[in-house]
DNA sequence: TCCACGTTCGCAAACGTTTACATCAGTGGT
DNA sequence: ACCACTGATGTAAACGTTTGCGAACGTGGA
């Protein structure tokens, strides 16, 4: 492996120069840097990553945790970061939590070793965690925010009132009047925005909680048979996950879909519009957010001199969503039913 | 941030002494060793990871490389190989090529420069691309083999001659004799492996060669348009992606699945039993293949003194595969006919 | 002719570890 | 009483890079 020596040796000047050069530095001649680049891409030199960063301090790796790289939500945001990072000439390390906590504590602290700039998706750790986690790192959340405005810490979000509000209105539209929020995680940050969001439903629109469950398969069982139950006519679930597992449920006890309920996911995971039938669904741009996440990492978190310094430092941006209506959503069977009773759901 | 100096300081030794204590080095009395991590863990100090990859040259993070992590399969190999990884006390830094030859190129020079070890899922460039990067970098092919055997690089690959001879036995069973194979890449080592596997048909099943198409909905379309035109009875998909491209074009020109066409994919990615029909497919294990590449990765290479020195130095392990049959497939609607000709596919 | 100054470059000190080698104190054998 | 040896620790070099500081060398103005 080639050293930087080496090329000064081989180019006729100190490793310094050749430090310059290579990083475009203007302090050094035209005739110098394009013969040292020259010999140094002629030795195939590289620089040592571990050296540079020993000196400079700044690593070039950024680090993306997130719950679970099987789910194709996750999955989009990590090609997105990975896409913006790897246009930045920096790389990514990735780390899956698999939805635990403590998993997620013992990643974080792993990392935090060697990167110094990280991404977290929907992270389940206490807000001091990650507030005592900004001190030194400079840190970017997806899917939460932090009560208190740490300018190390931002976060992009989808606009979950706005995504639950269209999921809503289109139900309403449709007929419905007694609908059913089948809840994530009681830790989900996103869980608890969408399900303040349906408190400001249209008039006339009744809303229950069906409960906190698991995204996926199992979740769904459970939840199916709650909205049954319940007799709702629609069910909105906390992401396509969740929906997906209710829809595989509904299918299962002959429940017709859309004929004899609704189901209405979060997301639009690629796979939604496969399902039989087509699952309508709010379209949240996950590449993107990932790309933007990037984006907010890599600006400087203060330039104060510029223009005017207090000019909204974006430490929060917000990406719209949209409804995509597909299949699984239709006008109510008969007449709604008028809700049985006021009967709030548990926990 | 504590150094190691601020250690050694505080616990009255020199840094040399807490480096050794700290790697749990026998050379160090035990009272020594206890103190030294009762300061080092009071002072929150934590190895500066470059510093330390600077001098023994050997990185803690090893990189992935694969084609499309929105691909459930390979988002399966990402999950089981940051498992292996992190519980390596290392980190896994990831890249996506989006299936293109020229970005994976450009992201192996990148990755090369820092990193030491490497995984790379369906490489697409030329053997000797690889054999130059296995010089300096420890390698672990996934779904791909090198002719020439370099000790530096090893492989992990599932049984594709076994997967497509239990779908074809299967098929056979049911009563197929004229059967297409809807084929992937042509820069596909895995196509090129279940192309091969085919022609050793159980005797009575014509195998035809549908031609080559991407991975996902648009590829499918192609390949269902073509089956159909070939009067087969049955189709043998290069994956999963293909095969649910296929049921989509299939369905959407009302060609009943699996009464007039069976369907066969292979991977079995998490949704495809919850596609309508449910997708019969050759379940490869992805997240064990990717746990067992970090194994392999991490292998010392050369151990000759121990054992007799060519004991099988697991230059290549092949996973077991298994036939998941489920709703796409079944007997053919009429006695199969008689294939037309013996006409031989394009491509 | 001399001085001030800008451009281009080299010197050498850091960055925080690991590790080969030296040092030193015991300990048991002769 | 001496020697050889083992076990525990310290000393210092090395890893490859960046960067502050100063040296050298023109160049133009006074």
């Amino acid at each position: 492996m080639a050293t930087i020596h080496d090329v000064a040796r081989a180019a006729g000047v100190s490793t310094a120069t050749v430090s310059r050069a290579l990083a475009g530095s203007a302090a050094v001649a035209t005739s110098t840097r394009e013969r040292v680049q020259r010999t140094a891409h002629a030795l195939g030199y590289v620089p040592n990553s571990a050296a540079r960063q020993l000196v400079t301090g700044r690593g070039q790796s950024i680090g993306l945790v997130l719950p679970d790289l099987e789910n194709p939500f996750y999955a989009a945001v990590a090609k997105g970061v990975q896409q913006r990072v790897r246009a930045a000439g920096l790389t990514a390390v990735m780390a899956d939590t698999d939805e635990d906590v403590e998993t997620e504590r013992a990643v974080l602290d792993q990392l935090s070793a060697g990167i110094d700039r990280l991404i977290l998706a929907s992270p389940r750790v206490p807000d001091a965690d990650l507030e005592a986690l900004g001190v030194k790192t400079r840190t970017v959340l997806i899917n939460r925010q932090l009560q208190v405005a740490t300018d190390r810490i931002v976060s992009v979000v989808p606009d979950n009132a706005g995504g639950i509000a269209q999921a809503l209105r289109h139900l309403y539209n449709l007929g419905h009047r007694y609908v059913g929020y089948a809840g994530g995680p009681a830790t989900s940050w996103s869980d608890a925005q969408r399900r303040r969001a349906y408190q400001t439903a249209p008039g006339g629109l009744e809303v229950v909680d069906l409960g906190a469950y698991r995204p996926g398969q199992v979740g769904g069982v459970a939840a199916a048979d709650e909205a049954i139950a319940r007799g709702v006519t629609a069910v909105l679930a906390f992401n396509d996950q969740l929906a997906i597992g209710i829809l595989g449920r509904l299918a299962a006890r002959r429940v017709a879909v859309p004929e004899r309920i609704s189901v209405v996911g979060f997301d639009d995971v690629p796979v939604a519009r496969l399902l039989a039938p087509a699952l309508t669904t709010v379209a949240v741009p996950a590449q993107l957010i990932g790309a933007r996440a990037v984006d907010l990492l890599m600006a400087e978190p203060e330039t104060g001199s510029g223009s005017d310094p207090d000019a909204a430092p974006a430490e929060q941006v917000v990406m719209d969503v949209e409804l995509q209506v597909r299949a699984s959503t239709a006008e109510p069977a008969a007449a709604s039913p008028e809700p049985a009773a006021s009967s709030n759901g548990g926990q």
